[in-house]
DNA sequence: GCTGAGCGA
């Protein structure tokens, strides 16, 4: 299940992310969104869980919560879906 | 070095 993550905090990197999820359930794969020329972090990334009981779950025990020092914001991520 | 809504190369 991919899972939108915002708000995050411009230090925290993906291996955060992705222990931060694995506290609830399996990371399949955790990607934090940085830019293409400083690769800085956006602000923001992606999780994607093993299976959607355990994003969902992911979700409901991350989004709104304190990562890092920052309160940040989980939700299901959309499809790419544009080739 | 910085900021803070939003969806990736």
């Amino acid at each position: 299940m991919n899972i939108f993550v915002a708000r995050l905090n411009f230090k925290t990197s993906q291996e955060d992310l992705e222990a931060a999820f694995a506290k609830f359930g399996q990371v399949s794969s955790a990607k934090i969104v940085k830019d293409r020329d400083t690769g800085r972090s956006k602000g923001f990334g992606f999780v994607e869980m093993a299976t959607d009981e355990e994003g969902n779950k992911a979700i409901a025990a991350l989004n709104e919560t304190e990562l890092d020092g920052r309160t940040i914001v989980v939700k299901p991520a959309n499809p790419k879906g544009n080739n």
